[in-house]
This record gives C-alpha cells, sequence and structure tokens, in this order.
DNA sequence: GGATTGTAGAATGTCAACATTATTCCATTG
DNA sequence: CAATGGAATAATGTTGACATTCTACAATCC
C-alpha cells in the first residue's frame, strides 16, 4: 500500500494548535472547488451570459478531468446560474428582463417572510446588532465608502436570514441572490440611492424591534421591491 | 434494465405512423431516465427515509453505468430528495419534523403568490375551468372516490401554478411538492376533511373570480397552512 | 482485559478512453 | 445556381478501470 505525505506527521506540536483545523477537516470534494470557481467565474463576469461553458478547456485550465467539471456544471445548474442542453453542452443562463423582475418579486416574498420570522425571535442582542449595522452604513454613506456600505449591506441581509431560524428558506434566498446577480445591469447607486436604501433598513430593523411581524414582512418585501424599480428605471 | 429503441434499427412501413414521434424525437439523455426512476422509488417509498442508495448496485439494476447515477442522484440532491455525504455516499433525505413544517410554510407562501398573480390575470375561460373543477372535486367527496379527489387536487394546484405566468415560481412551487411527499406519514383524509379541505378551494377560486388579489394570496396561504394544521394534529 | 494499531474489504472519487450526436462545409445533383 | 446529401470534425454522453477514503475486524501491546 503506497503511504503519502501527511502533514500532521511532520509539525511540531508548538504548531499543532493553529493546523488543528486543517489537519482533521476532511479535504474538499475536488467537485466542490471546482464548483466555486465555476461559480466565480460566472458571477464575477469572466464569461460572458450566454457563453458556453468549454468542459475539455475547463478541465485542463483546473487541472481536473472532465467528471468533476460535469458535476459541478450540473450543481450551478440547480441555482439558475447556467442551463444544460443535451448535447449541446451548458450555457451561462441569460436572463431575461422578465426572469429578473419575477426573481425580484419572488425573492421579496421569501425576505419578508424572514424578516417576519426574525421579528418574531429576535432577542435584545440582535436587535441591539441589527441596529448597529444599520448605523455602520449610514457612516459609511457619509465617508462616501460604496464599497463598505455594499458590505455591510450584504452582511446585514445574510445576518437576517441566517438568524430567522429556516434553513432552507435561508438557502432559498441565498440562491436567488446568486440567479439575480446575474443580470449584469448594474443598478447604479448614488448617495441619494444608498440613503433611500438604508432607510428601508432601518424601517425593516424598526419593526424588529417592535416585535411586529407583519410590518417587518412588508418592510423586507417593500426593499426589495423598491430594487426592482430602480432596476426598471433604469431600463 | 433500461433499453432503447433504435431508430436505426429497422421497424415496418406499417409501424411507422405510430412510432414515428419516438423515431423522430431525440433520445432522452441516459441521466433523466435514470433520474426519473430514482425519484420515483424515492417517491414511492420504495427505498425508505435514510437508507443509501447504492451507486454499483443501482447501475447494475439499471443497466448503465455508474457515472450517470451519479448524476442523477446529484439532480435529485438539488431538489431536496436525497442528501450527499462525502464518500459515504447518497441517503434518502429524512425530514425532520421542523424541516417539514417550514416546508409547508414556505409552499404557503410560494402559492399564495401564486394565488394571487393568478387573480390578477385570469380570464372567463380560466375562471371557469377553476370553478369546474371544484365542482368536480365536491362530486368525487359525495362518490366516496378518494383517489380521484386526489388526482383532482394535483390537477387544480398546477393549473394554478401553470396559469400564474412565472416560471421560476412554478418550478419552485412543484420542487416544494416533491420534497413535502418525503414526509411518509400522510395527513389521513376522510370525508370531513376533504370537505374542509375544497370548501378552501372555494374560496381561492372566488377571490380570484373577483379579482381580489390580496383575498386570493390569503386562501391560497391559508390553504396549505391549514395542511400543516392536519399534519402537527396527526402527530 | 482494554486500548491501539494495522490490515482487509468495500464504497466513493477521479480519470482517460471510447461511443454517440450535432454542426459544418463541400461535393454532387437537379 | 440552389438544394440536398454525406463525410470530417468537434463536442458531449457513457463507460470501465484505477486511486483514495472510510469502516470493521482482528492481532498486538500495555
Amino acid at each position: 500500500m503506497l503511504t503519502f505525505y501527511n502533514p500532521s506527521l511532520v509539525i511540531g506540536a508548538m504548531e499543532m494548535a493553529s493546523n488543528m483545523r486543517q489537519v482533521f477537516e476532511r479535504r474538499r470534494p475536488l467537485v466542490l472547488e471546482v464548483r466555486d470557481e465555476l461559480e466565480r467565474m460566472i458571477l464575477c463576469g469572466e464569461v460572458a451570459a450566454g457563453e458556453r461553458l468549454d468542459e475539455l478547456a475547463l478541465a485542463e485550465r483546473l487541472g481536473v478531468s472532465r467528471g468533476p467539471v460535469r458535476e459541478a456544471a450540473r450543481s450551478l445548474e440547480r441555482d439558475g446560474l447556467v442551463t444544460t442542453v443535451a448535447n449541446h453542452g451548458v450555457f451561462v443562463r441569460k436572463l431575461s428582463v422578465e426572469d429578473a423582475l419575477e426573481l425580484y418579486d419572488l425573492r421579496a416574498l421569501i425576505a419578508g417572510q424572514l424578516c417576519a420570522q426574525v421579528a418574531e425571535c429576535a432577542d435584545a442582542r440582535l436587535r441591539a446588532a441589527l441596529r448597529a449595522e444599520v448605523t455602520q452604513m449610514e457612516a459609511a454613506i457619509d465617508a462616501a465608502e460604496e464599497g463598505r456600505y455594499f458590505e455591510l449591506n450584504l452582511a446585514f441581509h445574510d445576518r437576517i436570514a441566517a438568524e430567522a431560524g429556516a434553513a432552507r428558506t435561508q438557502a432559498l434566498y441565498a440562491s436567488l441572490g446568486k440567479e439575480v446577480r446575474l443580470m449584469r445591469r448594474q443598478v447604479l447607486k448614488g448617495e441619494a440611492s444608498l440613503r433611500l436604501s438604508n432607510r428601508e433598513h432601518g424601517r425593516i430593523v424598526a419593526a424588529i424591534e417592535a416585535g411586529d411581524a407583519d410590518a417587518a414582512r412588508r418592510a423586507g418585501a417593500a426593499h426589495h421591491l423598491n430594487g426592482k424599480a430602480r432596476l426598471i428605471a433604469t431600463l
């Protein structure tokens, strides 16, 4: 039997602690690595919408065989990032305007649900954290740091989704989030839009703090529907 | 064993007409055939919840290689019917009670959305068709034909989903439908439950006929939430 | 006797080769 | 000259074999 280089055998006791995780955590399946890379390529726009994903070329570029690439591509299909045509390959999904608008509606619906659930179960600590994030976002706008606002905005919505305690709903929300990102047409974000957007965040948190599930649902949905309206305005 | 009709083999001229479709229609990819078979096995309960799907055994039984079986299994994972554990294989998903209840909530949310959209765009023909189906279901109850009621019930909900004109939402509703079917614990359907259920159908159709989107949303959601309540009652 | 280590078996993960299908382009025919 | 038919080509579909990992069991050591 062949024996392979095992990092756990040669690292000193001092280094063990910091490397424990790496050592004991199972190696990630190759498929997941490939999947993440393909997802990144698509969401970053390195491959254009409608373009074909060449199995062989990708396999060679990533240094793996076609099998994992195939599986990864099928995995992306589930999230709506690509579409597969038999005997023709997989293509980066091209969202029609109608598709995008439907996605906004659907996402607004889910977001409303998540906000309502958070409103019903939020404790003082969570409320304070959400309120703090809104304040931080306002500060980011004041400092004209759009990148930071974008980052905080993602974290804010992720936190709400995570704290709702509904795993399946959270996963669906995240999946739809990736799907809408296929729409390259970025909703331009001037300072005015950011102020409006963050005011909506404030309304969501206010409803959560008040424990008003229905108001939180409406505020969460409205926030996404306003995003939809901003998209329409750019058409 | 899955055997396929090969158009290159001789078929008599007489048989041509009846077999035209089969001959000229592209052969479905093997993966889809396997996928459908596995899905049937799971939803029919031929493989118990939590049970492992043996790649090799299934491949031999279906007369294909392990590749298509693997891909089909991954496809099922995307629909939430199985879960994959690295180096351990794929297992029929075992729904916890919490999971099932969340699915009911999520499905109620989506169903409400679909009903609201149908209420906004339904024409006279569709309204008549929906009303007729409710009447037929009532007749099925009178005749104590539970199987027929079940069938009509599925068609009724499928029609609403299809006519809403929101492809992504419809697909999601269907996917969630398969997922909830994992919960073997059937909600027992006595005549009383059927009457109540169909009365809810009537309320949905009434709201659609009135063009009241909000009422339709509430009626559609309530119908599914009542199903959830019936499930809870059996615990 | 209990814990540990090594080994054997079986399962999944990965790969490269082969088979099939679809497109393209050119020759042929009307 | 247009249309049709067929090879050449390149992609996906499928397969069987090999590599790796995990579980179980038994032999060994403390």
